[in-house]
DNA sequence: CATTTAAGTTCTTTTTTAGAACTTATTATT
DNA sequence: AATAATAAGTTCTAAAAAAGAACTTAAATG
């Protein structure tokens, strides 16, 4: 199979992997989430090539995960700034984000990154939940259902 | 930056990219929680090369994801199936899911696929919610915040 | 006038991936 | 008994992608 087939694909996981699934694309989009906007700030923070990071910004832009914002005229400069699609990314960031805590973190030998919810003022694990019944779902208690 | 280097950084995104950010790892294990187990089969339902599915799920069993489980003598032959810890991964399977249903899915062409909650018996989306008050977990009402 | 800043682009080298054929040990079929 | 099939890889070559460094452009700054 070769890789732009993917985006075709009637799994959301396939065609979302189309679009994330590389080395570098949820770094970025990682850093975006923590506030990052600009070419150079990106390509500093995370060590990315510049040839690459412009080859993955235009993709990300094209699938309306970020958009291009003008922040300076001459010589017009874009920020990239995550759309409202690029926002619900959040919860795929927050499950990698758990299971790196918890399950790939032998001896606790590094630092556990949590979640503060604000609306409860509460630091919390995000939980993957039913929406009836709100209890945790987990690959035992759940069956996948094509709609 | 290096690839390898990932592995060891402090970020918990940074090091379970280092696992499954490629292009088919996680497709590999979306199919083990569909029930495949053998090679052959990983092989023929993914058109994966079968030098990177060896490379692939070898680096998956030295994590820990999959444990190779023996099913015949002679020759010996074993089974890929999942750990805890690799079971530890389907919320981000679900997160990844829900985005491509309804974030990834211009005009709903392509099928959705949702869950269905055994326990209370109802399909459901997964939603990433708060272990203290149960609401939903979004980028807006979420802070990251280090341990 | 020389430097700096920001966002790329271009180039060469190295690494990864794709694709097809081959191997090995055993069982099933003609 | 010889031939084909099954299963899980391994070994090749060719193609594609990524790494790394230098270059470009346009304006602002010292």
């Amino acid at each position: 199979m070769k890789w732009h087939e993917l985006g075709e694909m009637s799994c959301p996981i396939a065609r979302s992997l189309s679009i994330f699934g590389d080395r570098w694309t949820l770094l970025i989009i990682r850093n975006a989430f923590l506030r990052t906007r600009r070419f150079d700030d990106f390509q500093k923070q995370l060590g990315i090539t510049r040839h690459l990071l412009t080859e993955r910004l235009n993709r990300l832009v094209d699938n309306k995960i970020f958009e291009k914002v003008l922040y300076q005229e001459a010589p017009k400069r874009y920020e990239y700034k995550l759309t409202e699609k690029g926002l619900a990314l959040y919860p795929i960031i927050m499950a990698v984000t758990t299971w790196g805590n918890y399950w790939h973190n032998e001896d606790n030998k590094y630092p556990v990154l949590e979640y503060m919810h604000k609306d409860c003022g509460y630091k919390t694990k995000a939980l993957m939940s039913c929406e009836h019944c709100h209890k945790e779902l987990t690959a035992k208690n759940t069956l996948p259902y094509l709609y």
